[in-house]
DNA sequence: AGCACGCCGACT
DNA sequence: GTCGGCGTGCTC
């Protein structure tokens, strides 16, 4: 079809086409197009297989090594201007190059919902009402008969308004309606405020005002700062000024959370200083919302873009600043499809686009820190907390032989009740969620154990029932040891549930805070419990890791880490720093403001030397050792670490599959360790294996890791069997 | 990943 | 007879 006229004498493009194929798609420029109009970073429609999709041009081909017969035209061209300038073609390209993943499933990343289905960019303005022609012609008091009517008219005659202001104004969408079909009001678009103003800054501390000033002076060019601030230090009035800096400068600053949850305080804050347009970007929001915040991102009329990891990729017309809150957060790597870190993303943006980036955090990562050693990463230091607060004193609690209720001791209890007479609050955290983590047979040793994982089921009590928390599978309560029949069922270790039925026992009549993803289910209830938090009246809250995430706790004065020990053990090379991280994070909730606070660690392994040191030394120093380890032992940030991972209908299947990948393999550079199942090998009904990489430097693990993929991509693939490759793993079991 | 083609079991 | 099961092969 393609090849009644020599296609040779047509411009040839390759194309980044959404796919998992790992290469680009060449494509003709046909009579009707102008090549003049095919730029890199246009979208296109082009024919691939039976059907028409939306491609992304990457650059000319001078000479395709696609057989010329098999090259087919481009269909239409999509855009006038490319979406996607240079430089974030470039960061594109590295992304898809460095984590090794298809191209036609990076680009569309650094689009929006709409432009990715080949729909016309958003356009920026919010979605809104004005008055017609007619409308501005009545007079003031007109619609008398109709009192919401001339509610909404008297507000169209101010000036038009976004349909949001409407809603939050009671207006419902069927007044609106009413007015259009009157010919009184039409839809329009409702441009930002153009102001790019900030205003009073709060009195900086003198270690503040240094990291600003540290900041300020590398506006305009590339530089990684690591803004290492305790809780309480004040590292968001740096972030704060730092981009008041920026905006002034008329470059556009990027700020990215690691999770949706942490948005909406910050955007509270950041409307209380700024008179500016700010977008917020994450998978929380409609497609329309994405679109519009998208293009005015791209245009540059939003001076500040607040985002979770996917904003990493957002076009900027003038960045200036990027800052990656919280670094340390596992939230910024992305677990499945494109592995990637949004901060190292973010450092590389930085890189390619002449920014200055801050990575903050109150327990910055051992790559990080890294970083800041070797020369890399500016350090800048907040020691001191806000209002001169003191850090509190934290003590290990040995529970080897002691009676526990609901996993808390006496002391435990009794620090709370302390607690709470001084009309304080009290903090417990949890590791799991439920009522146990397990339920046991007395007499034979049987474990309850998940239908389609290698892992325990957890008890639960609302409702009733055992519930795997990999994969969702749940069964009810056995009354009979599935083993040996007997009824002496034991239910082993603590979840928030149990916890929190002993403490309303214990304490009755206290405000009783539960917070895991059990409770925490919609919008409401995670704002319910906010509100809840600011009322100063003694409380209890309990719950597991997501009450720790960078939320203020002004009254709390007490800690409590109810299972210590649960992440002592972990086999994994980061599980010491993951613990360290947890322990520090925790104990930043407690006593801010004027009350000092107390942390207290339930432990049956007082002695190890984490629990022991913890939170009495600094976080640096200990942080330090465990680099000093990590450089002893040759893993990263030594060198580099990669692994295939396989997922696959038998675990013979996946190890057989990477040995083979092994095999074909003849490296010297690099060292393979494995393959190995998974610590949890069979997980929601599937069996996973990896094949561990490690290399002495970056450029030898990228050399490895393409031969790897190129071998794996050339063997037949059984079905049932998928493959990808994690580069820096955040966890390698 | 889609989406086709293709070749064998149980339904109108 | 054909509707449909998913094996395997290809996409510029
Ligand atoms: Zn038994
Ligand atoms: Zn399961």
């Amino acid at each position: 079809m393609a090849g009644h006229e020599p296609p040779a004498s047509r411009p040839i493009v390759a194309c980044a086409v959404q796919t998992p194929l790992r290469r680009a798609f060449d494509y003709l420029i046909p009579h009707n197009i102008d090549p003049g109009a095919v730029m890199p970073g246009n979208r296109v429609q082009v024919p691939f297989g039976r059907r028409q999709v939306v491609a992304l041009i990457l650059h000319r081909v001078d000479v395709s090594t696609v057989d010329p017969m098999k090259l087919k035209p481009i269909t239409a061209v999509l855009d006038e201007q490319p979406l996607l300038d240079p430089l974030h073609q470039q960061l594109m390209r590295w992304v898809s190059d460095y984590y090794l993943h298809p191209i036609g499933e990076v680009y569309p990343l650094a689009l929006s919902p709409c432009e990715r289905r080949g729909e016309p960019p958003a356009s920026m303005g919010e979605p809104g009402l004005k008055l017609t022609l007619r409308g501005q012609g009545l007079p003031e008091n007109a619609l008398k008969r109709s009192p919401r009517q001339a509610q909404l008219l008297a507000l169209l005659q101010a000036e038009a308004q976004p349909l949001s202001a409407l809603r939050d104004a009671g207006i419902s969408t069927g007044i609106v309606r009413q007015l259009i079909a009157k010919d009184l009001a039409v839809r329009c678009q409702i441009d930002g405020n153009p102001a790019w103003n900030a205003g009073p800054p709060l009195p900086p501390s003198s270690e503040q005002q240094e990291a600003i000033s540290a900041i300020r002076d590398t506006l305009g060019g590339y530089r990684c700062h690591l803004l290492d601030g305790i809780t309480g230090s004040g590292k968001t009035e740096v972030y704060l000024q730092a981009i008041a800096s920026c905006i002034a400068g008329s470059r556009q600053a990027l700020l990215l959370l690691p999770e949706i949850g942490l948005t909406p305080q910050m955007l509270a804050r950041f409307k209380e200083r700024f008179d500016a347009p700010i977008v917020v970007l994450h998978s929380g929001l409609s497609d329309g919302e994405r679109d519009r915040g998208w293009s005015a991102a791209r245009a540059g009329k939003a001076a500040i873009v607040i985002g979770t990891r996917s904003a990493v990729f957002v076009p900027l017309a003038r960045p200036g600043l990027i800052i990656v809150d919280e670094e340390h957060d596992a939230g910024y790597s992305q677990q499945d499809g494109l592995r990637y870190s949004a901060r190292d993303v973010a450092v590389k943006r930085g890189h390619l686009a002449d920014c200055t980036v801050v990575l903050g955090s109150a327990t910055p990562s051992i790559e990080s820190l890294d970083n800041v050693n070797r020369g890399r990463y500016q350090l800048l230091r907040l020691r001191q907390r806000a209002g001169g607060a003191s850090l509190p004193s934290a003590r290990a609690i040995d529970v080897r032989g002691l009676a526990l209720r609901g996993g808390l001791s006496t002391e435990m209890l009794d620090t709370v009740r302390q607690t709470l007479d001084r009309g304080e609050q009290a903090l417990l955290f949890v590791h799991r969620r439920g009522f146990a983590a397990g339920l046991q047979c007395h007499d034979c040793g049987w474990v309850a154990q998940c239908r389609h994982c290698d892992a325990g089921l957890a008890v639960h009590r609302h409702p009733i029932r055992l519930r795997c928390h990999h994969c969702g599978w749940n069964r009810d309560l056995p009354g009979h040891c599935q083993h040996c029949g007997g009824s002496r069922l034991a239910s082993t270790g603590v979840g928030t549930e149990q916890s929190e039925a002993v403490l309303a026992a214990q304490f009755p009549g206290t405000a009783l805070y539960r917070v895991d993803s059990d409770t925490m289910t919609g919008k409401g209830s995670r704002d319910a419990f906010h509100s809840a938090v600011r009322d100063p009246a003694p409380a209890i809250m309990i719950g597991t890791q997501m009450l720790t995430k960078g939320h203020h706790f002004p009254r709390v004065t007490l800690v409590g880490v109810v299972d210590a020990d649960n992440l002592l053990f972990n086999p994994d090379f980061r599980g010491e720093e993951r613990l360290l991280q947890l322990l520090y994070q925790v104990a930043g909730r407690a006593g801010r403001g004027d009350h000092p606070g107390q942390v207290l660690l339930q432990t049956r392994h007082p002695e190890h030397p984490i629990i022991a040191r913890a939170l009495r030394e600094e976080y640096g120093v200990m942080a330090a050792e465990i680099i000093e380890q990590r450089y002893q032992r040759g893993l990263p940030p030594v060198g580099a670490m990669a692994v295939m991972r396989c997922d696959s209908t038998s675990l013979d299947q996946g190890i057989g599959f990477l040995q083979q990948v092994k095999r074909e393999m003849n490296t010297t550079a690099s060292t393979l360790i494995g393959p190995l199942p998974a610590a949890m090998a069979r997980r929601a009904g599937r069996f996973r294996s990896q094949l561990i990489v490690m290399a002495d430097t970056r450029r030898a693990l990228a050399l490895a890791m393409n031969t790897l993929v190129a071998v794996a991509e050339a063997l037949p693939r059984p079905s049932g069997l998928n493959w990808f490759v994690d580069i820096d793993p955040i966890e390698t079991l």
